[in-house]
DNA sequence: TGAACACATGAACAAATATTCATATGAAAG
DNA sequence: CTTTCATATGAATATTTGTTCATGTGTTCA
């Protein structure tokens, strides 16, 4: 019955079915998930993971993070593309300088998490 | 002066000097933002943030697991390696099955507000 | 002891991703 | 209008990483 479908798909048999089916009723959407662990990806970078610690502590200019991050400009740019998208930080335009900030303050929280959790361990 | 130490690894000259300097000082330890950018990095994937929630609801055999996210067993066997080297799961052994749990309940606090996060957004 | 089963693991492959290089955009200043 | 400077972006490259396939390990049971 059951055992049909998972073998198109998988190469076990179901051990304890009522463990798989209740654990499956209470596991979060799948939507919720992937956006979850595309949440958790874009924080689990090294060169992200600075820029917004970085941005925690004051709004800076693209130069001065890549100053601060001994890294060049462009891939810079390139990570503050994908933090702006992922919706963690804004920017503001002043003359030829773009400000960038966080957008959110209460990832912060997550992060350091984070941080306590890698810290005692 | 400063700038010539910028110029080897970045393409850009300080702006606003104090500002990065004052943040480098504020900044975390390299080690620990490298480690929890690695924790975040293995929180950041489909498979192990489903495994991660299921065995919050209960513990799993390594095929249950592979059932309920049909998948086939080494997929999941090898993603079980990754997470117990994050030391976010341990398992036991019974006869022939081997039972994965969560290693460290504080981490769902973690993924809970991850879900949060990008529930309301 | 040998077959059957649950799980682990190494190699291979495919896909995703971070960085660099070259160049484009866009604003200010001369 | 042209130059300069800060930033953005596309292409190319290199590295990482997830999954599959084949096979190995260890346990149970006949």
């Amino acid at each position: 019955m059951s055992a049909d479908k998972n073998m198109a798909v998988c190469d076990c048999t179901v051990i304890h079915e009522e463990t798989v089916d209740r654990v499956r009723k209470e596991m979060p959407q799948d939507k919720l998930l992937d956006s979850s662990a595309d949440f958790f990806k874009v924080v689990g970078d090294r060169t992200r993971i600075r820029i917004l610690h970085a941005l925690f502590q004051s709004e800076m200019c693209v130069c001065d993070i890549a100053v601060l991050l001994e890294m060049n400009q462009s891939a810079i740019s390139h990570q503050l593309r994908v933090l702006k998208q992922a919706g963690l930080v804004k920017y503001r335009r002043e003359g030829k300088i773009v400000f960038y900030s966080l957008d959110d303050e209460h990832v912060m929280n997550i992060l350091d998490q984070g941080l306590v959790h890698v810290g005692h361990k």
